[in-house]
Parts: structure tokens; sequence; C-alpha cells
DNA sequence: AAAAAGTTTCAGAAATAATTGAAAGTTTGA
DNA sequence: TCAAACTTTCAATTATTTCTGAAACTTTTT
């Protein structure tokens, strides 16, 4: 396989497991872009390589950067921006799950917190709700829990987490 | 809160972080709403429910159960047929995993595993990219491993998972 | 100060995903 | 066997998400 072959895989196979996990797609594939690239590359590069407008391009870099897994990188003497990926891996797993945590599971672990609290006599509808519910919340605070420890954890994560799971 | 008022946020919540993260928002809201109920419910009182149609509920019902996680019910003496959700929690969160692992990270795996034995010689690039993507690989790996520690577990698995993490 | 070089925004267009509804298919039981 | 009761499928429609491209804006240089 040649690199330009294996690259262009890379980037498709990113695209499309973003787009299966919520992530759009052109996002993915230019995350991909930059972290296989050596260096920096300028809205244009992007543009260029992935062809997309430079609306697309602009908008997508912007979101990485608010996600933590892209920054930007002035140059000497060059007007224009580029644009790096944080290389290291482990930290991007860990900004990505720091974000999709707050962004989306800290607001519905809260809403299931307050079902939860639903006040009301023995109705096996009511029953039932209550149940499940406090089930889900249970579960959902120990996933979260571990994601959290995860994301805020450094090359030792493993040993972190196994600790945190025997109190 | 009233249980109706609970029940709609309840299932529009599902919906939301299902559609979150790359699964269908009616899938998800069929399936809360059977979480929920105490009896096996029929397409119909889906359909009605919910404000959908025949096909719609049909393919969902029919996802939901490749997944694994919801079930038909035959009751005595009806002709039709009734649903009911798997209402242990653990037990979802692990079939779930389960399938998203088989169906999504294990075709990623395969191809990284492949992209990373590209050969050739030390030029940047084909330096980076091999970097990148073998780190890549090895994370994947440890939460691919993870995960299938998790789908098959009992219990008992933060244990299970601890004693995994020692070796 | 104004032109040049670059960046951002956003309304409309295009692409993608989900949904409907009606026709075709199945199963049951008289 | 056939008609009633129910289920499945799928082409066409609708809704949602993403993308484009041009105009507005910002910064730098002369």
């Amino acid at each position: 396989m040649k690199l330009t072959e294996a690259k262009n895989k890379f980037i498709q196979a990113w695209g499309t497991l973003g787009s299966e996990w919520g992530i759009n797609r052109t996002m993915a594939q230019i995350h991909a872009l930059l972290l296989i690239s050596p260096e920096a590359l300028s809205a244009e590069d992007i543009m260029e390589q992935l062809s997309i407008s430079r609306g697309n391009a602009n908008m997508n870099l912007r979101s990485l950067m608010d996600w933590g897994i892209v920054y930007k990188e002035l140059v000497q003497g060059e007007r224009r921006e580029f644009f790096v990926a944080e290389k290291d891996i482990l930290k991007v797993a860990r900004q990505i799950t720091k974000e999709r945590r707050k962004r989306e599971l800290e607001p519905v672990l809260k809403l299931f917190t307050e079902l939860n609290e639903l006040e009301g006599g023995s109705k096996t509808e009511i029953d039932e709700f209550k149940k499940v519910t406090s089930d889900i919340k249970d579960l959902t605070l120990r996933v979260d829990d571990l994601l959290e420890k995860f994301s805020k954890s450094d090359e030792n994560w493993f040993y972190k987490i196994l600790v945190q799971m025997m109190k």
C-alpha cells in the first residue's frame, strides 16, 4: 500500500467512525488530516486536500479548537494562520471524553436525578418508572465517574481507576 | 411533576442522548417507552403514544430486537405481538457495548492494524503516519479490550476489570 | 488612510437520514 | 381453502444536517 492510499483510508475511516458516534464527518476528517501531518497546515491546505469550502473548513476548525484538540500556530513572517492537531493520543481521548461528558452526559444526569425524585404513591406505573430511572441514574453515575477519572488522569490512568474502584 | 410529564421528559431525553451518540432518535424513544412500561406494548400502543407510523415503529422495533435489548412477547389468546424491553440496565449496557464494538470498533481496528504495517523508509511523512496510527491502534486496543471485558461481565464487572488491569 | 491579505458568518443549496403510507406478504382459524 | 387480522417492505416524501459561496468583517502593510 502506498502512503497516499493509506492516508486516504485513514482519513476516510476516521470520518466514518466519527459520524457513527455523533461527530460531524468533515470535522473528523480534518482532525485525521492534521493528525498525520508532520507540519502545521493552513486553511487552504485543508480545503484543497479534502475538497471542501472555506466556510466549512473554518467552522469545523473552530469546533476542533473548541474541543481543545487542534491549535492555531503562528508562523514567523507568515500572515495566515496554521493549524496543528494535538498529537498525544491519550490527551486527545481525555479531552474528547471531558467535553462529551460536560456537553451531553451531565445534562441528562441532572434530569434523571430530578425525575428520580418524582413523589407519589405506589401505582405500578410509578414504581416501574422510579425503578428504571433510578437504575439508569446509578449506572450513568458510575460511568460518568469513571470517565471523569479518565479525563483527569495522567499516564497512569489505569492505575488510578483501579484505586478509585476499590473504594 | 406529574407522572405523564416525567415520562415524556424521559422519553425525550433518551431520544436526544441517542441521536447525539449515533442512534436513531425514534429507536431510542421506543426503547425509553418500553423501559418504563410495566407491561408489554403492542405496535399500536407504540405508534399511538409516540405518534409515529406503522412502518417506522416496525423498523425500529426490529432494530431494537437485533440489538438484543427488546423482545417479542406472545400473549395467550392474543393474535398480535407485544414487545418488552430488557429491564436489567446493566444487561442493556453490556449488550449495546457488545454490538457497537462488533459493528463499529472492530472494523476500524482491523484497518488500523493494516495501516500500521505500512512498509517504507523513513521519510518524515511516513514516520509521522506510522507513529500516529500505531498510537491510535494501541489505545483503541486497550479501550476495545476494556469494553469487551465489560460486555462479557457479570454483576462484578468492576472487580473483573480491576483484576484484568493488573496483568 | 486605504488597499491588500486574510478570516468569519450565514442564508440558501445540497446531501443525508428518517418517516410515511400503501401495497405485498404472512399467519391463523373457520 | 380463503378471508380476516396482522406484519413487513420499500418507493416516495419530509425533515434534518451539513456545506457552499459570497458578503461582511478584521488585521496588516504601504
